[in-house]
DNA sequence: ATAATTTTTTAACAAATGTTAAAAAGATTT
DNA sequence: AAATCTTTTTAACATTTGTTAAAAAATTAT
């Protein structure tokens, strides 16, 4: 818990006596290495700021493909947005890699939260514009240029997810298969 | 700006009398085939729905190499939201591919509606929503599938812009050169 | 209309990545 | 510790995409 409301504070100055009114809102939950927070065909129910662990979103094409859209860790979002504030089925995963600690907040929870304190709007629309920048970066940054060149981006940009996530994981996010990122690795 | 009054009251039903209220802080503009809305290095000092045209967001390699990142036409909002709300230089740029028809909003006049009409907060957030949905689903379409089917997707997804730009920046959006395009053009 | 510029196509060859299959290495369970 | 399962590597060959250069087609400017 301690680590989202430093976050909060650190990040957009969140006031003590605000956390104080609405952390009794969030709960802490733990997932096991391989489980899903979120599943496509079901209605995401919670948000999650990721307190420990990797996880990542991801689908399943019908032809059996695995794609990795994108990796989450400690200090980011977790769950789809789209289903979450429309309440709608997810057309996507979300599934821990390694085991995690999420600290969640059901929808339940949020219209209160935003009912009984709206001046934590401005909080929840600071967060929105965060991931928003977080997808449009993301999108950016790996286009037009070789796997190998991709490869040492991702390298660069998420060095503490390297270590931490089988690699087939990593050849998913990149648009390639396990067997390239394996042969061009060996020229690094 | 009949057509931005139309987008809020279906989408997100603004009552006509914030309508009145806020239309005076909007702006028509328009911008040339080709040219700039954001320019690399400078700030964001608009955001922009577009009531007519087709732009891209893009980038320059060093290396000389133009990428397309997305596009935006008809009923989409323009702008880099980052530098935007940062007001700090963006590192992106936004072009008209057509000749365009914008209705803008500077910062100042953001921040002043913000202030007077708190209402319409909510809908300045349901659009921060709407824009991180369609680029969570972008990350997504097009990754893990060779040029051919993702060229075969955007035709579906984006039939209007399929006419309307060069295709070079068609290839660069599918991360391909135009030549690759031309040629599973081919065979179609 | 003509000229100039931009966009699209074509082709031959090079380089990168996919596919298939198998072995090796590493991790997890019994 | 052994057995099982998962991940990573390797290799040969097929396919896709990039590169270079040039021509053709389309668009824009004069």
């Amino acid at each position: 818990m301690h680590r989202l409301k430093r976050f909060l504070q650190q990040k957009f100055q969140l006031p003590e006596k605000d956390w104080e009114m609405i952390k009794e809102y969030f709960q802490l939950q733990f997932f096991k290495k391989n489980e899903y927070f979120v599943r496509e065909g079901k209605i995401c129910r919670k948000l999650a700021f990721i307190a420990e662990g990797v996880m990542r979103y991801c689908m399943f094409r019908e032809d059996g493909t695995d794609i990795t859209c994108f990796f989450s860790y400690e200090n980011d979002f977790a769950g789809d947005p789209e289903s979450f504030f429309s309440q709608k089925p997810s057309n996507k995963n979300m599934q821990a890699l390694t085991d995690c600690a999420l600290i969640t907040l059901s929808y339940e929870n949020m219209q209160i939260i935003l009912q009984q304190y709206p001046q934590v709007k401005e909080i929840f629309a600071a967060i929105d514009n965060l991931v928003m920048t977080k997808l449009l970066n993301q999108r950016t940054s790996n286009l037009n240029t070789d796997a190998d060149s991709r490869y040492r981006e991702f390298m660069k940009e998420y060095p503490h997810i390297l270590q931490r996530v089988p690699q087939k994981y990593i050849a998913s996010f990149l648009g390639i298969t396990e067997q390239s990122l394996s042969r061009l690795r060996k020229n690094i």
